[in-house]
DNA sequence: AGTGAAAGACATTTAAA
DNA sequence: TTTAAATGTCTTTCACT
């Protein structure tokens, strides 16, 4: 992960269309040297894909809140089933396993405030694993887009 | 927002580097077909852009957290102040802005759980606009990538 | 709004440094 | 690892439906 490598994951995280030929000349180098510079970074997981961001008003989902949710006392294939199933529920951005006050915290979009209190009572509340949720809802939202490596100690790592 | 809009928000979501003529493939159209969809999706401002996604611990990001913020009794502009400064910190990933128990919830990733401890103590407590946050560290995280058109009363909509 | 053909731009491979 | 050249594919425009 030198600083060629780290100048590619920036440009890509903000343009992923950028064509090869653009991306080389605004690093300096070769088009084929590019190239294989970001196959290299995808062989090794650093970019893991690309997608388009879409407006989520644009979707019809005009309602957004961050649900923080309490599991009971269940076996651990109980947690992995609640997280695999509840995180690819159309309503739900993102699923965080986390710590503290709560186990899990869902940021779900959906049309209005009607279907989220109907995802919240007929299809959270329904699982058995959730023992109590508490609900934020969200007014707004700023994303980092572009994620610069964070090194341990200085540029030299 | 026809069926054909769908299909590309849904293809170029999981795929933002899909050729045109591929996208167009897919979709059973013309190549220039497609290209105006795409064109008008974007002029509409559905589609907002295109990025990379990167995995967080090859950035070195190896510790994350969410910390729901409570901030004091200020003024509305030193409220977006505090977004827009605190939004753009580069170990920022995503600011929430919510209601309920806190005003701001923030998705933070960074080196270690040391780096955390600094940016919670040097960075965000000496913020004036802080009063109080509490931390959930993250141990997993799912994002469903590919966010479907929500419709409000079936799919004619 | 959608199409097909044409021109230019591009990705990708290869051979070589 | 990087490069330049070459091939085949792709994007994009435009006249037409």
């Amino acid at each position: 992960m030198d600083e060629l490598d780290a100048s590619i994951v920036r440009l890509l995280q903000s343009d992923a269309r950028l064509s090869n030929r653009e991306l080389a000349r605004r690093l300096g180098v070769a088009p084929s040297t590019a190239l294989e510079r970001v196959r290299a970074l995808t062989r090794r997981g650093v970019i893991r894909g690309y997608g388009a961001h879409v407006d989520l008003k644009a979707l019809g989902r005009h309602a957004e809140a961050l649900v923080s949710v309490q599991l009971g006392r269940h076996q651990r294939s109980m947690y992995e089933t609640f997280r695999e199933t509840v995180g690819s529920w159309p309503e739900v951005v993102t699923l965080f396993v986390v710590s503290g006050g709560s186990d899990i915290v869902l940021h779900v979009a959906v049309q209005d405030v009607e279907q989220l209190h109907a995802f919240l009572v007929d299809r959270l509340a329904t699982r058995p694993e959730v023992a109590r949720f508490q609900t934020s809802m969200v007014f707004g939202r700023d994303h980092n887009r572009v994620l610069e490596p964070l090194d341990g100690e200085g540029p030299g790592a």
